[in-house]
DNA sequence: GCATTAACCACAG
DNA sequence: CTGTGGTTAATGC
């Protein structure tokens, strides 16, 4: 019986798996199993729609490894990116508690890995594990908080104090570098940001004229990064 | 009025 | 996909 169990679990990826999220750390191991058994892993390429807006779905989408877009199509037809995400990160945990329909898009930006998780498993561990449901609802929180912060940002700032917030956040947030090679187009950092992709080329232009950035077509490297934050912070 | 800001359009590498 | 120039509309001295 015992023997039987362990190759059970000894037939379960993810009980190894090496990217777990930290609320995946306190699953117990039949709790992970659990997972395993009802989860699927998915191989995206670059610019891959891995979900689409307006699509009923039964999954939670974990993001393993790479870089994603959060994107919604407005009432004007007009794409806004809600956010750019890295991995490990938590996505579409709104739609398992609604009408179940994706209120947004997903889109690889680059080679991206995730694991499709049933919703009703995911219910199921969330009922049963309170240590689970707290780290989850922490994450959450947290994704809330950062759109709040980037929705005020967007609405109230000027160009400039945008596109400077954009090129900070994925300096510190993405690419964790300040020197880095762009995975996105401008057009993207325009959707980010909500203006127009020519005002995103003109500000960058702009700040690489003025010794803020060194800019080689993809690749950003920042200069002066105190005059980009006093930027940032007075819009 | 005049200046500034930014969106939209068109065109070209 | 980007960069540039022209135009236009809104807003603020």
């Amino acid at each position: 019986m015992m023997s039987k169990i362990k190759k059970l679990m000894s037939d379960c990826k993810c009980i190894d798996c090496d990217n777990r999220f930290c609320a995946f750390a306190v699953l117990n191991d039949s709790e992970i199993k659990l997972l395993c058994n009802n989860h699927a892993e998915v191989k995206f390429k670059k610019k891959e729609i891995i979900i689409k807006q307006g699509a009923l779905t039964t999954n939670v989408v974990y993001i393993k490894s790479g870089l994603v877009k959060e994107h919604i199509t407005g009432p004007n037809k007009k794409e806004e990116i809600l956010q750019i995400v890295k991995s490990p990160f938590f996505l579409g945990i709104h739609a398992m508690f609604s009408d179940r329909i994706n209120q947004y898009s997903l889109t690889a930006i680059e080679d991206t890995t995730v694991c499709f998780i049933n919703s009703e498993i995911l219910k199921i561990l969330l009922r049963k594990n309170s240590e689970f449901t707290y780290q989850i609802l922490m994450h959450v929180c947290k994704d809330q908080i950062n759109n709040f912060h980037q929705c005020v940002n967007k609405v109230q700032k000027h160009l400039h104090g945008c596109v400077a917030d954009a090129i900070l956040y994925l300096a510190d947030n993405i690419y964790e570098s300040d020197h880095f090679k762009l995975s996105i187009t401008r057009s993207d950092i325009a959707g980010l940001i909500g203006t127009s992709r020519e005002c995103v080329s003109r500000a960058l232009a702009k700040f690489s004229h003025e010794g803020i950035i060194d800019l080689n077509n993809k690749t950003v490297k920042i200069l002066n990064k105190s005059l980009l934050q006093k930027i940032s912070e007075v819009g």
